[in-house]
DNA sequence: GAAATGACCAAATTGTTATTTTGGTCATTT
DNA sequence: AAATGACCAAAATAACAATTTGGTCATTTC
């Protein structure tokens, strides 16, 4: 759209958004305040608010751009040439992997256990169905190839989530957390083969 | 152990379970005070620990007897004569149905997600893991009679709960919510029929 | 004169203290 | 011996003061 990046002495806007990554992934949501912002960032605090609108903005910014990085992730992880049911598991793995060593996930997610920061909520939420769409998107791909049945993309991309997540967090529940192996194992036993063709 | 019901005036200790049941129900466990729940039960406050040794005991043993609830509708749906996926699906379907009806259940769940409550977090826990340990004593016998594959029963058992939640619970996600037919549809498709003998 | 700034302000948050409520006890009553 | 409720320390809540925060805008800067 407007990405006047031509070389210019200070680009006051990356500067701003660099600053608030760190800041939202270092103190989380409410504790990052737009006076520290700014002042990290190198700018005066008026100076924020002709990017941003408000704070909000500010941060649904920087999760767009978390997004961003897990579609890299993604994309880079994916191989055309491997079966759809490898590049499930090699991305999910890949992705989810990235995603628990990102900071800023990390602390959003303390944020919404411990004080229940709507933002906070909302931002997750955003990756969570961002996730989702990405593959309900080569769901589709599979099904039009025959590779997996016919089945609804958008809840199946949900379901399957859903699954991995519940295989990789299963602390609190009688047996002791499984390691990547065992997940792998176990999702193909509980969701692919489920879905195999024939 | 010690049911003396004999005939007595009064059974002091049954009044107070019910007051506390009706209670915990009602306002949750942090909003129920030992006062009230004496009062309700027609009973000085002294009694009531006599036999229970404090507040916490008193509630774990009303987690009790709902656990034992949702054990009795499990036992009362269980058609011995039908076959596993059957039998499972049928006892999901009650057992959830009669939880997410049940007034502690609902309250408890409300005043875990407003004020972190940790005895009720706890009691939600011991009533998700009676309902996996009973799941998973089924597939254990499901395995036996070689209806389903050798699988982890315990791990299999969890999974189920989740998926079938996960199902139920897609309020917040692109699609509208599932009715009770495409839950057990796509119960089947995700779950069982990854787990097929053959 | 357009872009950048920071002093400024109402609103929200946090810190502090006073008041009330609550879980649990135990001397007294039944 | 079983039951009780006045009683108490500790915890929760309310009430209030002090501070911080998101956002604005008149002024400055280039």
């Amino acid at each position: 759209m407007d990405t006047t990046s031509e070389r210019r002495p200070v680009d006051r806007r990356k500067q701003v958004l660099e600053a608030a990554a760190r800041s939202f992934a270092a103190f989380g949501y409410k504790a990052t305040t737009m006076d520290r912002v700014a002042k990290t960032a190198g700018v005066g605090k008026g100076t924020i608010y002709t990017f941003f609108s408000n704070k909000e903005e500010l941060f649904e910014q920087i999760v767009k751009d978390l997004i961003g990085e897990l579609k890299a992730v993604a994309e880079r992880t994916l191989d055309p040439a491997l079966p759809f049911a490898d590049n499930l598991l090699r991305i999910l793995q890949q992705v989810l992997a990235y995603r628990d060593r990102h900071g800023l996930i990390v602390k959003l997610s303390q944020e919404v256990k411990e004080f229940g920061t709507p933002m906070a909520t909302g931002g997750l939420e955003a990756v969570e169905r961002s996730i989702i769409a990405y593959i309900a998107g080569h769901v589709t791909e599979a099904i039009d190839k025959g590779e997996i049945r016919s089945v609804d993309p958008a809840l199946t991309a949900y379901m399957m989530l859903k699954m991995y997540l519940a295989l990789t967090d299963m602390g609190r529940h009688l047996h002791e957390p499984l390691d990547a192996d065992e997940v792998l194992a176990n999702f193909r036993l509980y969701c692919l083969e489920g879905l195999a063709v024939g």
